[in-house]
Parts: structure tokens; C-alpha cells; sequence
DNA sequence: GCTTATATATTAACCGTTTGACATATAGAT
DNA sequence: ATCTATATGTCAAACGGTTAATATATAAGC
């Protein structure tokens, strides 16, 4: 593997002169510039990442954590940011979390000791100050952390409201929503509060459970369904807070022989590929993903040259209406 | 933030020592382990990574190339992988390629000059020596790049043989077969082969339809899924290369009236999450992703050492009945 | 008491870059 | 010819660790 210096040698200048060239500083001529390239190329030279980060005190990693990758929802936050985060010359280091505080400070950690340019979070930790376990910018994603770190989230208060609304506006006369883990995610209770609202206005009955943390993390939300069935067997319409309890929702009626959406309306959360799949598909809020994840990679890279950014930044939902409802 | 002087100032002692103390090598008396430890703590020391990794050279990040992050079957190699990859003291760098040769390259020398710990492909890149463009450990997931390169797949020729057998032994008479892009994955195209080999034993016929590369990484299959069927309206089961092509034949029968299973079963591949939460949920060929991952994990960290490891590892496949057979 | 083995600490070079300080060459102005 | 800008190049010290070579202290063996 060639250095600098074998580059340098080839190229019959000094280290120092390539490094310019490399970083763009100062002047080179272009008949020295000419040479530097011919030699880089035939020693197929690669700078070091390592020494370049350890040089400059940084890195050009971007540290992402979720609470786990195999949840859909995350799935579109890990492509997007990837995406993103390649595209603005960094790299990724994917961290899953489990949204367990004592695996998030590790990761912090570890993050910090490889001199991350950012961290993405994604994952709950809730009133941790972590900016004081790293020197680099942090922002969250659909979540507030604490007061002093940005957030990027979307407007879960008007989700809420609009799932409400259509349903009402589709004939429900009895309304339900299904929480994932309030616990976990606090931004997202506010879907909560907009579909309450609403009901509250319009004069709909309704009821409202939650999910627990562990149901949020199997994805395994059977047993509350039935049970919500069974003891509101006149509800015609359930807003679930994310599409994986709508999906099972969907099945369950199925299984009971509730005809949806001629008996059961159902809208689900955040408009993950699955929904497209189910079958009836699954009318939800679609969450602007790709926005937020485009916000909160910009948010790292401008940081990096101290640039302000906002602290609170919303982006709007809009429902999209399939075959569930 | 303190370095490693720091912490071998406040303990009286030299930075050899603290550092070989971290390391684990030669001999320290517990007092003077304990001095340096009170100093750790108090320093709030944490080693840099980079320093650590530029002097080994050889740093503890494991590249993992996906085609996409969004594709569900991908989302549990990386769920796995992280886990796997933290689990052994080294850190995931995702990279996801979109299947581009060019972009596969590009990620090779970003990994090369980060100077990584070894990397897992899960992404096609057929007969590209890419041993070539790294200094590292290469391991390829469920496809087979060249023939120096070790891999780790499943059995899918067995997997088209449990399929075509289930789908025969529950009644069907015509079967048809789509696979995703036989050109991306060639491993996968065994699938084909077992499928067809049972079919032919029992004298069963048979269609069989290829998805491109563009419906595969877009995940939209209706219109070969549409054609198939007008132009084999006596199809009665259907085995699909991936659970997604399987949701979405479940989702045009039930449109076309087509009752699932019982004037039409199908068998999907991967076992992803989607497969439980569709309606009927899907049968399907279970991919032991876990115990790929780990193999592959395993693979790099035993390589770190110079240990040797098979060139190919080939683990079994299950068939998993649900409600669409 | 002297030699040897074992335990513990130190010095300094190196990993591959970046970068501030300084040196030299060239050209134009006076 | 001298002076000043401007262009181009060089030296050497960081960055924060690792580690081979070497020195010193301690205990054990005879």
C-alpha cells in the first residue's frame, strides 16, 4: 500500500506538496500538478483515511443509531441516511440500540473514541444530556432528547388529526387508537393527542391503549387487539400508531370475519412499504422520511463549520389513502 | 479531551506503560494498575480509536455492502450483522451499493483506505476479483463472486425442492415460478433448479417467469405477476424467488377473486418479517440469516489472526407453512 | 555473594497525514 | 540593479497511539 512519501518520491517533490495539491492549499503549478497525478495513479495511491482523521482531529464518520434494524420503519431511516450521508462524502457507522440508555452511552462512546463528525439518533434516550459524552454535533431524529440538542421531527399533532378526521369522514361512529410504546418515543404520543382532539370535537366516542415496550420491539401486538376487540366489539375504525399494529389488525379481523373496510376502517402510521404489500392495503400517514434524514444530515455537515442551525425543525405528514379505509 | 500523556502523567508513569497495561501485554504490578485505572477514571479517558487503529494499522470497522437498506430481506443481514459486529468489539460500516458495480468499487476503496478490519458482501458484483482492490478479509453472503473469494450460502437448490414438493403434496396440478433478477443472484437461481427438478420427477408442469433488475430493487412486480396469470389462467400454485413477489401475487389474486389457498397456494423465500404480517400471512422457504451472519462475522474476526476458513459454507433451509398453502 | 530468571519501567522510533513557519525562484515595477 | 509581490517548494512538529529495544529492580537458585 502506497504513502504519501512513495507518491511524493515518484513525483520527485515533498510530502508536503502533495498534501497541498490533496487539500487544496496554497499554489501548485500545473506541470507539478500533472506529475503528482501520473504518479498517484500508477501507485494506485489511496490516502489514508486514518492518519488524515487523526491529523485533522476528525473523522469523516457519521454515527446513526436506532433502536433496531430489522423494524421497517428504521429500515427507511438507515436507506435514506446512508444515502445522504455517502452522497455528502462521509460514511456511515450503523449503531442498533435496542433503546436501551446503557447500550446508547456505549455507542457513544465508542462514537466519540472514533472522533465521529456527527451522531443521528434515532432511538429514545430520554433526558440524557449525551452532548457532554461527545464533541461533535448531534441531532435527533422524531424524538426531543433535551432541551439543548436539535431534533427533526414531523408534525405528529396534524398526523393524528388527519387520521381522525378521515376516519370520521368515512362514517366511523366509534373510534379506537392503538399506541406503539408511549414509554419509548414521547414525539409520537402527540398522534395521540391530534386524533383525540378531533373525536373530542366532532363528538366520537372513542378508546385509546398502548402498547408496551416489549411489544414495540417483537412487533407482536395480537394479544392487545383482541383484547380491544373483544371489549369494544361496536368500534368501526382504529388509528394505530405505526403500520405494523395496523397490519395485524388488518389480519385479526380477517381471522374474526370483520370485514374491512365495509365493517373496520383501519389507519396505520409512518407509510412503510408493508402497507403497500397488505392485502387490503393500509390507508396511513406518511411520514417524510426522506425529508428528515436529508434535514438531519445537512444539519451534521454544516455543523461541521460551526454554521447555526434551527433547533426545532417540522416537517408537515399527509394521509394516504388506500384500501383499509 | 485527555490522551493517553495525560493519563500517564497524572499516574506517575510513562505512556508505555499505560499503554501496555490497555493492551494487555507484559507485566504490571496491581498497584501501579490501580494508579493508572483512579487516573482513567478521573480523566474520563477514552483511547483514540484512530491513533490506536493508524499504528496497528488495521482499524476494528467491518464494512458490510447491501444492495439496499430498504429491501426488507437486507434489513435482517444488517440487524444481524451489527449485532454480531459490536458483539465482537468492532464497529458496522454500512454501505449499500443499489447492485452498481461502480458504486461496489467506489465502497471497496473507501473501505480499503479506512483500512478496515475485513468486509461482508452482500451485494452481487459477479466475477470482479475485488481481492485486488483490499488489504483485507472479503466474505460474500448468498453469492458466489469469484472463486478465491469464500463464501457463505444457504441451500437454496434444497429450498426449490421443498417448495415445489410442499405446493405438489398440497394438491396443485400446474405450477408456476418467478424469480427475482436471475441475473443479480446466481445462487439464487438454484432455487429454480430444485423447484424444476422436483416438478419434472413428478411429472408436474410447469411455467417460469424472471423478474428484472430494475423490478427487483423497486420491489414492483404486478405486471409480470398479471401476465402470468392471463396467460396461465390454470395455474394453481406458484413458488416465488422472494417473500415481496409473493405479497404482491396474494394482493392481484385476491383483487382478480382468486381465493388463496384454495384455488391458488403460494410459497414465497427469505421468511421476512412481511410473511407473518400479510393477510393470508405467506408459506415460505426460512432463510437461517442469523446463522449466515454469524459465519460471516466469524469468518473475519478469525481471519484477523491469520486462521484459515473454508471457502464455502452452505447451511440448510426450512420450510415454514402459514396460511397462503 | 554472585548469577540468572522474572517482573516492571523507560526511551524513542514509527504509523501516514496535515500544516505553520520559512526558503527560494520568478516576474514586474522603479 | 534593486525591491517587492507572487508563486512554488521544503522542513519539521504535531495528531495519539503502539512497540521493539533497553534499562533497572526484585526474587530465586546454588
Amino acid at each position: 500500500m502506497s504513502t504519501l512519501k512513495d507518491v511524493a518520491e515518484k513525483s520527485g517533490v515533498t510530502v508536503t506538496t502533495v498534501s497541498r495539491m490533496l487539500n487544496g492549499r496554497g499554489y501548485i503549478s500545473e506541470k507539478t500538478r500533472e506529475k503528482i497525478n501520473a504518479a498517484m495513479r500508477e501507485l494506485n495511491y489511496k490516502p489514508n483515511e486514518l492518519a488524515r482523521a487523526l491529523s485533522k482531529k476528525r473523522s469523516n464518520f457519521i454515527g446513526l443509531i436506532v433502536p433496531s434494524a430489522s423494524n421497517m420503519y428504521f429500515c427507511k431511516v438507515i436507506d435514506c441516511v446512508e444515502r445522504l450521508v455517502t452522497g455528502s462524502g462521509y460514511k456511515l457507522l450503523l449503531c442498533t440500540s435496542n433503546d436501551e440508555t446503557k447500550k446508547e452511552l456505549e455507542y457513544f462512546n465508542m462514537l466519540s473514541a472514533s472522533k465521529v463528525a456527527g451522531v443521528i439518533l434515532a432511538s429514545h434516550t430520554q433526558n440524557i444530556d449525551l452532548s457532554v459524552a461527545i464533541d461533535a454535533p448531534i441531532i435527533s431524529i422524531d424524538r426531543i432528547i433535551s432541551p439543548r440538542i436539535p431534533s427533526v421531527c414531523s408534525d405528529n399533532y396534524q398526523g393524528g388529526i388527519l387520521a381522525a378526521e378521515h376516519l370520521i369522514a368515512k362514517g366511523c361512529r366509534k373510534l379506537a387508537h392503538i399506541s406503539g410504546s408511549s414509554y419509548l418515543n414521547m414525539e409520537a404520543n402527540k398522534r395521540f393527542f391530534g386524533f383525540k382532539e378531533v373525536c373530542e370535537k366532532e363528538g366520537v366516542p372513542y378508546v385509546a391503549i398502548d402498547a408496551t415496550e416489549e411489544q414495540f420491539l417483537s412487533m407482536q401486538y395480537e394479544n392487545i387487539i383482541h383484547s380491544l376487540i373483544d371489549s369494544n366489539p361496536d368500534i368501526d375504525g382504529i388509528f394505530t400508531s405505526n403500520d405494523i399494529i395496523a397490519a395485524q389488525v388488518i389480519k385479526i379481523c380477517s381471522r374474526r370475519g370483520i370485514r374491512i373496510p365495509q365493517q373496520m376502517k383501519v389507519v396505520g402510521y409512518d407509510d412503510i412499504d408493508l402497507c403497500k404489500f397488505c392485502t387490503p392495503s393500509i390507508t396511513t400517514i406518511h411520514q417524510p422520511v426522506r425529508d428528515i434524514c436529508q434535514r438531519a444530515v445537512e444539519s451534521i455537515v454544516l455543523e461541521q463549520d460551526k454554521k447555526g442551525i434551527p433547533i426545532r425543525v417540522t416537517y408537515p405528514v399527509t394521509l394516504v389513502e388506500r384500501e383499509s379505509t
